[in-house]
DNA sequence: ACAAGAATTGAACCGCAGTTCAGTTCTTTA
DNA sequence: TAAAGAACTGAACTGCGGTTCAATTCTTGT
C-alpha cells in the first residue's frame, strides 16, 4: 500500500490552507467581499483556482472563515483593551477608542466586518461577531455594577445598545471611504469620538 | 402625426409603474430582496417581464425606489409619533416603541430595511435611511436641549447612537425569525422594549 | 378604415463567478 | 525504480437572473 499521507505532506496541506486564508483575508482587507474572487484567492495564493477547493468546500465557507479570524482578531484588541482599566468608565472610553482606532486605520476591513453586503451564509457570522462584542461589553458593564460604580440595568441591553451605537457612529464615514477607492481614513468629524465617549459613560449611568 | 401621447395613456402608464412599485414592494415585505425577481415582480403586476423595463432602467433603480419608498413610511411613523410627546424623554420612549412595534409587525421587511444584504446601488439608501431617522432623534434632542430637560451634548453624535442602538437591539431578533419561514415574529426577551427605553433616556441625560 | 408609431410581450441572450473534473505531476512505499 | 494513489492544475461547465429585442398588439389622428 504505497503513500499513505505523512506528516511532512500534512503539514503542506496545512501551510496551504493557512496561505488561502491569509491571500483571502488580504484582499477582503484591501477590496472587501466585492473584490475577493475564488479565482483571485487562488492567484495570491500561488495556486490553481481548483485547489482552493481541497481546502474549502465552498467560497462561503472560506469567506466565513475569514470573516471569524477576523473578527477574532477585532474582539480581542477591544476586550484586551477593556480589562486593562480599572472603571468601568475608563473601560468603556478604551473600548471605544480602540475599536475606532483600529476601524479608521483599516477602513475597508472594518467596513466589511461591519455592514459590507454578503452572502446570508456568512451574515450569520456577522450576529455572531456583534454578539462576542456584546459579551466584551457586557462584563464591563457587569463588574461596573457589582462595584457601585453603575446603576443597576438591564445588561445584556445596555450591552448590545452600545454596539449598535458605536457601530453606528462609524458606519456612515466607513461607507464613504469604502467606495471611494483610496482616501484619507478620517471623514469623522473632529470632536466624535470623545462625544460618543461621553454618550457611552452617561449611558450607562457613569458619573464622571 | 398619429399618435401623440393623450392624458389617457399616460394615466395607464402611471398606474403600471405603480403596479410594479407596489408588486416590488409586497414581495420584500413577504420575501426580502431575496425572493424578489424581476420576472416575480412582473408576475404580480400582471404584466410581461420586459415591461417593468418600461419604467425602470434596472432592477437595481426599482429596488432602491422601493427602498426608499418604505423607508419614509418608517421615518414618517416614527417622526410623527415623536413630534405627538412633550418631552423628550416621552419623545424617544414614542420613538421605540413606534420602531420596535412596527419592525416586529412586519419583521420581514425590518429586516430588509434595516440588514438585509443588497447590492451596493442600494445600500446607499440605507445610510439615508438612517440619517433621516437620526434627523428625526436629532430635532427631539434639539428640543430636549432647549428647554433645559435634556444637557447640552453633541447632538449629531447622540442621534446617530441611538439609530445604533434601537437598530442593534431588533436586529438579533429580526435576522432570527427572518430566516425562519413565517413564525411567532417576537423573540424578543419580555423586558428588552421598556429597558432599551431606560438606556435611551439615560443616555441622553433624562432625568426620569 | 388606415397608416404611423408607441407599448407590450416573453423567449432568447449574456456575463459572470462558483464549481467541477479529466489529465498531469508529485509523494510514498516496496 | 516502479506502481499506487493522492494532490494539483486550469480550462470548461453550469446555473441563474438581469437584460434585450424582433414580433405583436394597441392607440391615435386623418
Amino acid at each position: 500500500m504505497p503513500y499513505r499521507r505523512t506528516p511532512r505532506v500534512e503539514a503542506r496541506l496545512s501551510a496551504s490552507r493557512e496561505r488561502v486564508l491569509a491571500a483571502a483575508l488580504a484582499i477582503v482587507a484591501e477590496h472587501g467581499y466585492a473584490g475577493c474572487s475564488v479565482a483571485g484567492v487562488a492567484r495570491r495564493a500561488g495556486m490553481a483556482t481548483g485547489s482552493v477547493y481541497r481546502h474549502f468546500p465552498s467560497k462561503a465557507d472560506l469567506v466565513a472563515e475569514v470573516f471569524r479570524t477576523a473578527s477574532q482578531r477585532e474582539v480581542d484588541a477591544v476586550a484586551r483593551a477593556a480589562s486593562l482599566e480599572r472603571t468601568a468608565a475608563e473601560g468603556i472610553a478604551a473600548v471605544i477608542e480602540t475599536f475606532t482606532g483600529r476601524a479608521l486605520r483599516a477602513p475597508r476591513m472594518a467596513y466589511a466586518l461591519l455592514a459590507e453586503p454578503v452572502d446570508p451564509a456568512v451574515d450569520a457570522e456577522r450576529l455572531v461577531f456583534r454578539r462576542a462584542y456584546a459579551e466584551a461589553i457586557a462584563r464591563l458593564i457587569a463588574r461596573g455594577v457589582a462595584t457601585g460604580e453603575l446603576p443597576g440595568q438591564d445588561i445584556e441591553v445596555s450591552a448590545a445598545a452600545l454596539v449598535g451605537a458605536i457601530g453606528e457612529a462609524l458606519v456612515g464615514p466607513l461607507a464613504a471611504s469604502a467606495s471611494a477607492a483610496a482616501e484619507a481614513p478620517s471623514g469623522l468629524p473632529h470632536d466624535a469620538i470623545p462625544n460618543l465617549i461621553t454618550f457611552a459613560q452617561r449611558s450607562l449611568g457613569a458619573v464622571t
